[in-house]
RNA sequence: GGGCGGUUAGCUCAGUGGGAGAGCGCUUGCUUGACAUGCAAGAGGUCACUGGUUCAAUCCCAGUACCGCCCA
């Protein structure tokens, strides 16, 4: 028995139960062991996460795609898992050891601290899982993955240790942007541009054998100044080309530094000259490349002035009284450096002017402080060479994005590829396969038994050690723990999640799921991560299986607010799906995501439309309720092709012209079509028309006309849970259950059913019928209104000069229409009674008499107003057909249908004009 | 500064080289034997602007304005 009212959180934790025991998401389903594969890897969420918008759009589309391609009859594995998140976890932990006032990071000691993650991991980490279980995800989760389990942390050592030995990682000195909060390099990806109202300084540097002349340049950065190690000027600058050559003495420090002419330099932009500090600026480290410039690092890890003994710093520079008062600002904070600096630049009246200045600055997004560039030593990836296989792969079409046009960011991120610093200065993570040697020699292995076998050999080879050394090192444990040093530093997450097509599939070992499943069919992600992730992937996935790992990508649209912002914490306008959920049913959220999800547009979501598609869902609830109560229910053996009655075939018709829809619009990722078709048909043709219609049959006498239609509304209504499960997975599934509590039962789960393939139910016949009487009935309706018969009344239809056709149709629907219409009677006619209100129904009159009932002042205006209309299609259509050239050059089908429709009008205009002399008459 | 996208009903958004659509909102009328989370009807749009291509442009092209995003 259907409940009255759908309650969504008394249903969906008991359906999503079901689901689970009964293995419906398991990939590898024995009966579907002959079956095409189907999978996709889900975009790991963080293990620290929570599941926000974006996520619930993300899987919602996804979830879509795993449960059409199960229903379409496919071995699915839909991956799930999460990635580890170095940074956001250690923060978490580190954090949380502070509130309960425990021993920190560094005191506890690494191994300690990590078993602590681990810990907090197995209590607290992947909340996301679960919440992507209250969403309706159907991953596989026997199949879950963690990107430091044990067989994807192989997965990272071998590809580590591959791509060291092919030469495409390698350790080198480089800009990095570092975070002094945390103090690690981090990625691009977590680095925040934010605008900042700040100052720019103009700074003179006095030049050297020119007595007083000095040059003047701009920064933003003062305290920077003590690491220039030049002046750039654009070469085609008039202004300074005779100072090209020669050099400026640096204040405070009294360096001896270059003025070089580089088109890096902006004439435009503050004096035309600007200070060259190749370690700490992207730019002018690439300037500092050109011209071959000194790097002199002049802050700490913490971002404090590092000076003294600083050998770059001094290297060069004759002591001065000026460079020892520097030198006492050794170890002063960045911020403080820079006042203290400004201060004696101006004490030295070397101070030109300040101007307000609003620039962006780059802030770490999860420490919030200001982003250093820095000079380290650093691990990389030589993603150039890695990308020309990523590149050609997406040129030859064997990955597709889908819309095509991300495939210009990806292309265009590939051609401007930088190295990839691959490696964290953090603990939480997998800790790079390097050690290094007595004298700092690098040994990469996949083991420290292979690596101490490597570094022994290359010893004894170089004669640093005997072979006898050598063998009494690796007999000795305390000597060989202190022989080599391991890399303390931890790979970027990115790096493992890299491998995620195929390291969750099982690889480095040839699993029989990573036979099948790989390539994936689909990643679904948003556009935010096709450099750091997608890109990464694309490039692993061909270096070590020679082979793309997804055949399409498919990039989906940001969620924002209802004001188009982006949500964020920091705003304060985030909609926490979990609260919608709570509020309207994980089914509401999902088919909102999924309409709303045209390709190529954000999506400002508003809980209106939520709760719009919430009541779509009752409306389905409801209308199975109807079918209950008139006692339809499945008939296995039921076909719906045997149907006699029009209107079932015309339903019939309807449901597979629907599915065909539904199912080319999912095949094509249109998400949103396939949800506006599912909405239409069941809404408004469904529920609207067809069970509308099929009252009068149900409520009368019993018979096969009956039978039929109680068949076809159950068909059809079992038709409609499938076609809408992908959707809505929950309220299907329970109906599909309840509905089948009486009759016979279900020889599966709805999960598990098979996707509608109607082929063979087309009926144009039925369609046009039953469009007749749609027409008729709503024409007659919405003249009643117009002309304010009043909504009680049963009034009588005139059908006058009908064709043969339409007496037998219209006597054969003659209790629909008087029942929809409000009729009193139907009857034939030669000619217009008098005083009727007529209409035109698919080119036929209709007429009302309504003598006296009439209100001959709206009927008048309601004729003019058509009149009108007519007039302009008229007119329009006139304007074409009295084109010589258009009656040349357009297609003859478009000329044929212009004329079709002139002659249409016509007749329209002629009997509307009849219908106002009429009434001239009457009044 | 470079690149990308957007501008369609009051709001949020679909869509198309040949008669402008949806949801929500609004107006009016409905105690209709599934459903008021509903039913029926309706109002409301120079499809941003200016040019061009075309027999035909809301749609294609160019430019302008405004908005947004990404990159520097």
């Amino acid at each position: 028995m259907i409940d009255k009212t759908y309650q969504p959180a008394e249903v969906e934790g008991r359906i999503y139960a079901a689901w689970e025991a009964a293995g419906a998401f398991r990939c590898g389903r024995p009966e579907r062991r002959a079956a095409e594969p189907y999978c996709i890897v889900i975009p790991p969420p963080n293990v620290t996460g929570s599941l926000h918008m974006g996520h619930a759009l993300n899987n919602t589309l996804q979830d879509i795609l795993a449960r059409f391609e199960r229903m379409r009859g496919k071995d699915v594995l839909w991956q799930p898992g999460t990635d580890h998140a170095g940074i956001a976890t250690q923060m978490v932990v580190e954090r949380q050891l502070m509130e309960r006032q425990q021993p920190g990071r560094r005191e506890m000691g690494r191994e300690a601290f990590i078993r602590r993650v681990w810990e907090w991991k197995e209590e607290s980490g992947g909340a996301i899982t679960r919440q992507l279980r209250r969403l309706g995800a159907s991953c596989d989760w026997s199949r879950e993955r963690f990107t430091m389990d044990e067989g994807l942390s192989r997965a990272v050592r071998k590809v580590f240790v591959e791509l060291y030995k092919a030469g495409l990682i390698y350790r080198d000195k480089r800009l990095v942007n570092w975070d002094v909060r945390f103090q690690t390099a981090i990625s691009d990806l977590e680095v925040q541009q934010i605008e900042v109202r700040g100052q720019l300084w103009y700074f003179k540097y006095p030049i050297e054998g020119l007595g007083d002349a000095s040059i003047t340049v701009a920064t933003t950065r003062p305290e920077t100044m003590l690491g220039d190690t030049a002046v750039a000027v654009h070469p085609d600058d008039e202004r300074y080309r005779d100072l090209v050559g020669k050099h400026v003495i640096l204040p405070l420090v009294g360096r001896r530094i270059p003025i070089i002419a580089d088109t890096y330099s902006d004439p435009e932009k503050g004096t035309g000259a600007v200070k060259i500090t190749p370690a700490h600026d992207f730019n002018d480290f690439e300037v500092g490349r050109r011209h071959h410039l000194p790097l002199v690092n002049v802050l700490d890890r913490e971002g404090r002035l590092n000076l003294r003994e600083n050998a770059d710093f001094l290297a060069g520079v004759p002591p001065s009284s000026e460079l020892d008062r520097t030198l006492a600002l050794h170890g002063f904070d960045r911020f403080e450096a820079r006042k203290k600096i400004v201060e004696r630049m101006q004490a030295l009246g070397l101070l030109e002017r300040v101007e307000p200045h609003v620039h962006m600055v780059p802030h770490g997004d999860r420490s919030g402080v200001v982003i250093e560039p820095f000079l380290t030593d650093q691990w990389y990836v030589d993603a150039k060479e890695l990308s020309y296989l990523a590149v050609a792969a997406v040129e030859e079409g064997r990955t597709q994005f889908v819309p095509k046009q991300w495939e210009a960011t990806f292309f265009n991120w590939m051609e401007n590829i930088q190295p990839w610093c691959i490696s964290r200065q953090i603990w939480w993570g997998h800790q790079i396969p390097a050690w290094y040697g007595p004298d700092d020699k690098v040994f990469v292995a996949e083991s420290e038994d292979e690596a101490l076998a490597e570094a022994l050999a290359w010893y004894v080879v170089h004669d640093v050690l005997t072979r006898e050394e050598a063998e009494a090192i690796a007999r000795d444990p305390a000597r060989r723990a202190t022989f080599l040093t391991r890399d303390p530093d931890v790979l970027d997450t990115w790096f493992s999640s890299a491998l995620w097509p195929f390291s969750t599939l099982g690889w480095p070992d040839e699993t029989p799921e990573l036979e099948r499943y790989y390539p994936t069919n689909v990643l679904v992600t948003g556009f935010d991560i096709i450099f750091f992730w997608v890109a990464r992937m694309m490039m692993m996935g061909l270096h070590f299986m020679k082979e793309v790992p997804f055949r399409t990508v498919y990039i989906h649209a940001l969620v924002r607010d209802e004001k188009g912002a982006k949500m964020s914490k920091s705003k304060g306008n985030v909609m926490d799906p979990l609260d919608i959920v709570d509020r309207y049913g994980a089914d509401a959220l999902r088919f909102t995501l999924a309409a709303m999800a045209a390709q190529g547009r954000d999506i400002k979501l508003s809980t209106a439309r939520v709760e719009g598609y919430r009541n779509f869902a009752t409306k389905l609830w409801n209308a199975a309720r109807f079918a209950e109560i008139n006692r339809c229910v499945t008939v296995p053996e039921f076909d719906p092709r045997s149907a006699k009655e029009t209107l079932n075939r015309w339903i019939a018709h309807e449901t597979a012209r629907a599915a065909r829809e539904i199912t080319a619009a999912l095949e094509a990722f249109k998400f949103n079509e396939a949800a506006g078709a599912v909405y239409r048909f069941v809404w408004n043709i469904y529920c609207d028309w067809y069970l509308e219609l099929v009252k009068p049959v149900l409520a009368g006498p019993d018979g096969a006309a009956k039978d039929e239609t109680r068949a076809m509304v159950a068909w059809a209504r079992d038709e409609i849970l499938k076609l809408m499960h992908p959707f809505m997975p929950f309220i299907t599934e329970e109906l599909w259950a309840v509905t089948a509590e009486e009759g016979p039962k279900r020889d599966t789960l709805l999960v598990l059913a098979s996707w509608p393939q109607l082929a063979g139910l087309e009926d144009p016949e039925a369609e046009a019928e039953i469009g007749w009487l749609i027409d008729l009935v709503t024409t007659i309706r919405s003249v009643r209104m117009e002309i304010n018969v009043p909504a009680g009344a049963q009034i009588p239809l005139v059908l006058v000069d009908a064709a043969p056709q339409t007496r037998v149709r219209a006597d054969r629907w003659a209790d629909f229409i008087k029942r929809l219409a409000r009729l009193s009677d139907i009857s034939f006619a030669d000619t217009v009674p008098g005083t009727a209100v007529q209409l035109v129904v698919r080119g036929e009159i209709a007429a009302l008499p309504l003598a006296g009932v009439v209100d001959l002042a709206a009927e008048r205006a309601r004729l003019e107003k058509e009149m009108t209309k007519v007039n302009a299609d008229i007119a329009r259509v006139d304007a074409k057909l009295g084109n010589a050239d258009f009656l040349k050059r357009a297609p003859e089908e478009v000329i044929e249908s212009e004329r079709e429709k002139r002659e249409e009008a016509e007749a329209r205009r002629s009997k509307i004009i009849e219908a106002l002399q009429r009434l001239q008459s009457a009044g």
